[in-house]
DNA sequence: TGCACAAAAATCGTATGCAATCTTTTTCGG
DNA sequence: CCGAAAAAGATTGCATACGATTTTTGTGCA
């Protein structure tokens, strides 16, 4: 477990330290450097960020609330581990909201907005290209900022919260299930999305972004398998 | 405030006593025994439900994750105060979840559902024949429970949350903007979404709910009042 | 009387301590 | 040598303690 090398430094006016915790491990779990299943103590997260159990127990907490962690009284906090159904629902969800929130994105779209797409698909061109697993992390985080970035454009502070759950939960679905790297098809998708946006075509931003939560979910194989079911029985 | 006199019995296996309390502060927050911008000291928390101020804290962090709680640092929490701007945000929201529930809903109904949601149609026929300020509530609460149920049936507990969530804040907002009582109105296009649920009319459903939703919205009044900003400004 | 400023009280943020629970190791009988 | 019970160790749940910040109260001066 060496995150903590990232200082959570200065970053904005952060009212809450375990706030700041919070999203350093999400951030680490939604890039697989901490692996499903792995065990989060409070005395350990305490530690690495050199604050007391009470406030790395206020972290967990709320990772825990996203669904990013699930933890066992008396037992402790993990990073969770999500099973074949709720990888259904994590995506069966995003089916019913993503679509939704491009149309509203698209009738608020600002050509800075434009702007920052385009940078945003960069970055994930520039990951793609790489090699290696810290690109391949990347990649993934990358990904999903785009989801949020179109999310925040839509100006629903809610459904901007849903979809930051969703998608932290989806990228662990994806390091767990996922097949290939369609990654690059992704990118292709995402670059689709942002031409209808630019071009006021709200119904088929609608339909892109409903066929890329397709594509997605159709890379995973979300067979039971022996391996996890027998990590999970054995406690991990 | 005198809470704490439902006791939070041994009524199921609760994991903790935190999530105890604040199903009983949600309960409290959404059928008005608390009114928005009332103060919720983590001290008086505690004593209330005798218990440290630990685990009420632990409570409050969770009500304010669902935005029911709003907390300013160094100065405590108090029950959510949404704005018009919330509102309708809340309001979207759930016009982009709820007809995909109802559709999903409509799909895996089942004898025994019908039969429960009947018996939610009675209740609520109950509290709304009734008079008096605690009929109100329960009026409110049993309206958003038939969402709650409608949700639960779907079958994906993602979204129920969200939905929970959402249900939550949205009877924070009928408390505070609702113009006349549409109660009668809602209950009938509950019993017409029922009855689209047992034709196994989807289609319908979805409109049904949609419709519901808009008629919701378009009993709350919500222009800026000089009352709340006020009320706002001085900090409450 | 009214206002500014200071002291007091209340409340929050956080660390730490103790009991309860879970996990691991040790020990003992077969 | 192996398995089960017991002890030791680790970790969580919760309460409490203390400094920091905010709010309220009290007091003196204009």
């Amino acid at each position: 477990m060496n995150i903590a090398d990232h200082i959570y430094s200065t970053d904005s006016a952060n009212q809450d330290r375990a706030q700041a915790i919070r999203d350093n491990l999400r951030d680490a779990i939604v890039d697989r450097r901490l692996a499903p299943g792995t065990k989060l103590s409070e005395g350990e997260v305490g530690t690495l960020f050199d604050v007391s159990r009470t406030v790395a127990r206020a972290a967990l907490q709320m990772l825990s609330f996203e669904g990013l962690v699930r933890t066992e009284r008396n037992r402790g906090a993990f990073v969770a581990n999500p099973s074949p159904e709720e990888a259904r629902q994590v995506f069966a969800s995003r089916r019913l909201i993503e679509p939704g929130i491009a149309i509203a994105a698209c009738g608020r779209v600002t050509s800075a907005d434009i702007a920052a797409f385009r940078a945003q698909l960069d970055e994930e061109g520039r990951f793609i290209a790489e090699r290696g697993p810290t690109a391949r992390r990347s990649e993934i985080k990358a990904s999903g900022d785009f989801h949020l970035l179109l999310a925040s454009v839509a100006g629903n502070a809610i459904l901007q919260r849903f979809m930051e759950e969703l998608v932290a939960r989806s990228s662990l679905v994806i390091a767990l299930y996922g097949r290939s790297g369609v990654s690059a098809c992704g990118h292709s998708e995402h670059t689709e999305i942002v031409g209808a946006l630019e071009s006021s075509d709200c119904e088929r931003a609608s339909q892109l972004m409903l066929h890329h939560i397709d594509h997605i979910e159709a890379d995973l194989d979300l067979r039971v398998r022996a391996g996890p079911a027998l990590r999970e029985a054995l406690n991990f």
